[in-house]
DNA sequence: GCCGAGCCTTTTTTT
DNA sequence: AAGGCTCGGC
């Protein structure tokens, strides 16, 4: 380990937690403990000790996660040994093993990996299909009741009698004709791999001794089985995450495997971290008194040594307007009398729709903000299209992708044409791009029709000779694609607004420019490598729309997505019933994730916490009342002071505050509102 | 087959 | 308020 890096560095438990190589360990690190630090020294002492690296792997959740941990460790470990580490998500290590061993699965080698949206139109296609007429039928329910019963390994029942039953067996079926994965299917059949074919398992076992889990509250029932395939005696894994920042259980996560870690690998040495380099005493008082309302979690608090100069502070507003008001003017005022770096700042919210207000407050006021993941960047129209034409280039038997495509740009294959070749597809149980291929088929179409279909499948042949051909230069291929079949144009035409046209075209080219760059770095991969990258790995999202938008500025985030970052000053808006807890949250018996929600919030803020609910509040266009979120009940008092906006703190407005404010007004009247 | 008007719904989001 | 989806007219 490098010098700067030592133990010296490290508190009593950290260096515990560094030390403790060998045998189940599950290290309990809450907020703001330093578990970064503590885990990628971890790895860094394993290497020092003469552990290879790479028979250590290291895997997490999330891309962004894994990347942070490369880079770290790297930095740390000495002669560039880092690199030889074997690091990334479940899902990329899934894909690894698959490309190489899916064909003992029955898959075909080119198969390919679905997304989320190609998953909800096939499962809405599937449904359309069973349902008769309009039963009120939602497929994002049975979407997600499928997810949980491939994670859970429970049975939707028969599907003579459940209807999420039946379509989740044709979409199995439908699934495998398509030689496609969605994201369970990746951990599903690579635990298949590791449990029911030895070789598999062998091999793997035999090449990594070590095993690192981060962000262990995110994984669910499938990556610890995936897990105990994965590490045989004597069990050297290491564990390292916070039941008290569990927030995913929606998704699948499931907070048991953190919580009754015992039952899976024998007599861990468990180690709490428990010293908070983030916060104030304030803070982690107040969120503390939260947490602990939690039924069944493992006990921690989370202590400072620094007192800090702020009680934490609940306001309460006239509407939800007002509320942004005072935040926008509270920073204004903060970056202008204190020159504080709007940096320093975020809003975190429940929802999406909640940063609408928000955002208008600082156009207004001219402040930078930046919006931070709030619609993924490949769940894009535009986007979506062209990786649909990648993958038809790819593979032309996946049907999903290719009804995409069909008619987009228009091109005169309607729906009747479309329906008339799936159903013969299904008749004859091949692939619809073999249906359109057929003369036989084309045969029976009008000939407008007839033409139309042969112009799509020239395009389709035309290109995928060289899409196939390694060392071909993607992104090129694509423009030239992307020109032939007039999609810009298309597109313009589409677009309601001019701005939204330019929407589209911005974020076309960065997509194109993702693709160059990985045609820089990957001349061997071709496009079947790139497909893979796109569909698992968001990083250079993130990069892109930090691109597209300013990279500077307040941050206006989720309180989901910020989990793991920290602010210097924080503002909670919104806390009230219905909001968080979230409404539906009662019905799904989630309550307790959305105090862990509320807790991972509160504990995001350094110096500066700021809790506020409202009385008023535009919902779906109507203002309506608000009550505050019981939550707020449960903060112990001692470090909290609470306010009244519009009686209180409004009348302190400074000087630079009220030119603002009135700035705003302005603005407000000349926008005619 | 194409396109626009009107209707309906409305949480979080990673892989 | 806004985006997605359906239905009906051209």
């Amino acid at each position: 380990m490098k010098a700067a890096f030592g133990m010296g560095m490290l508190n009593p438990q950290q260096r515990d937690a560094v030390m403790h190589t060998e045998g189940p360990v599950l290290i309990l690190a809450g907020a703001g403990t330093g578990k970064t630090r503590t885990i990628t020294a971890r790895m860094a002492h394993m290497v020092d000790k003469g552990i290879q690296p790479d028979t250590i792997l290291a895997v997490t959740f999330t891309n962004k996660a894994s990347n942070e941990m490369r880079e770290r460790v790297i930095e740390m470990v000495a002669d560039g040994k880092g690199k030889k580490i074997v690091m990334g998500t479940f899902h990329a290590f899934c894909v690894k093993l698959l490309r190489e061993h899916a064909e003992k699965l029955g898959y075909k080698k080119n198969w390919t990996i679905y997304t989320q949206s190609e998953q909800t139109s096939l499962i809405k296609r599937i449904v359309a299909r069973m349902v008769t007429k309009d039963e009120s039928v939602d497929p994002a329910k049975i979407q997600s009741r499928i997810s949980s019963a491939k994670n859970s390994g429970e049975s939707l029942g028969d599907p003579q009698h459940s209807l999420e039953a039946a379509v989740m067996e044709a979409y199995q079926s439908e699934m495998r004709a398509l030689n496609a994965m969605d994201f369970d299917d990746l951990i599903l059949l690579g635990v298949d791999l590791m449990e029911n074919h030895e070789d598999v398992r062998f091999r793997v076992r035999d090449k990594h001794r070590y095993v690192m889990v981060d962000e262990f509250q995110d994984t669910n029932g499938l990556q610890m089985r995936l897990l105990n395939a994965l590490v045989g005696e004597p069990f050297n894994i290491c564990v390292v995450g916070d039941d008290d920042q569990s927030i995913y259980g929606w998704r699948g996560a499931d907070i048991t495997n953190i919580l009754e870690f015992e039952k899976f690998f024998p007599d861990p040495h468990v180690i709490k971290l428990e010293e908070n380099y983030r916060s104030t005493t304030p803070i982690l008082h107040t969120a503390n008194s939260l947490i602990k309302n939690n039924a069944g979690r493992r006990p921690k608090t989370l202590w400072s040594r620094n007192p800090g100069n702020d009680n934490v502070r609940l306001v309460i507003t006239e509407d939800d307007k007002e509320e942004a008001e005072m935040i926008a003017s509270e920073i204004d005022t903060a970056h202008f009398q204190n020159a504080q770096p709007y940096e320093d700042f975020a809003v975190l919210f429940r929802t999406n729709e909640q940063s609408r207000v928000l955002e208008q407050q600082f156009r207004q006021r001219k402040m930078p903000y930046r919006v931070v993941g709030s619609r993924s960047f490949f769940d894009r129209r535009e986007i979506k299209d062209i990786c649909a034409y990648l993958n038809v280039l790819h593979n032309p038997h996946d049907d999903m992708n290719l009804l995409r495509i069909l008619n987009t740009p228009t091109r005169g294959i309607g729906n009747s044409t479309a329906e008339l070749a799936r159903d013969e597809s299904v008749d004859r149980g091949c692939s619809i791009w073999v249906v359109l291929s057929d003369p036989r088929f084309q045969r029976k179409l009008p000939e407008k029709s007839r033409n139309a279909v042969q112009g799509f499948t020239d395009i389709i042949l035309k290109y995928a000779a060289p899409a196939s051909t390694p060392g071909t230069f993607v992104a090129e291929m694509t423009k030239v694609l992307l020109a032939e079949i007039g999609y810009m144009a298309f597109l313009e035409k589409a677009a309601k607004k001019p701005e939204e046209y330019a929407t589209w075209v911005t974020c076309i080219d960065s997509f194109l420019a993702q693709i160059a760059d990985y045609d820089e770095r990957n001349r061997t991969g071709g496009l079947a490598g790139f497909l893979d990258e796109v569909c698992l790995n968001d990083e250079r999202e993130d990069k892109k729309e930090d691109d597209i938008m300013q990279k500077k500025g307040v941050c206006l985030i989720t309180m989901h997505a910020s989990k793991g970052l920290e602010f210097p000053v924080v503002y909670l808006p919104g806390c009230e019933q219905g909001i968080i807890p979230h409404k539906r949250s009662y019905d799904e018996g989630r309550v307790d994730e959305e105090r862990r929600l509320l807790y991972v919030g509160l504990t995001r803020a350094m110096k500066k916490l700021t809790v506020s609910y409202v009385r008023w509040r535009m919902k779906y266009g109507e203002k309506q009342a608000q009550l505050p979120s019981p939550f707020l009940k449960e903060l112990d008092r001692t470090h909290v002071e609470e306010h009244d906006y519009g009686k209180h703190m409004k009348e302190t407005v400074t000087a630079e505050e009220g030119a603002s404010f009135i700035t705003g007004l302005r603005a407000m009247l000349k926008q005619g509102k």
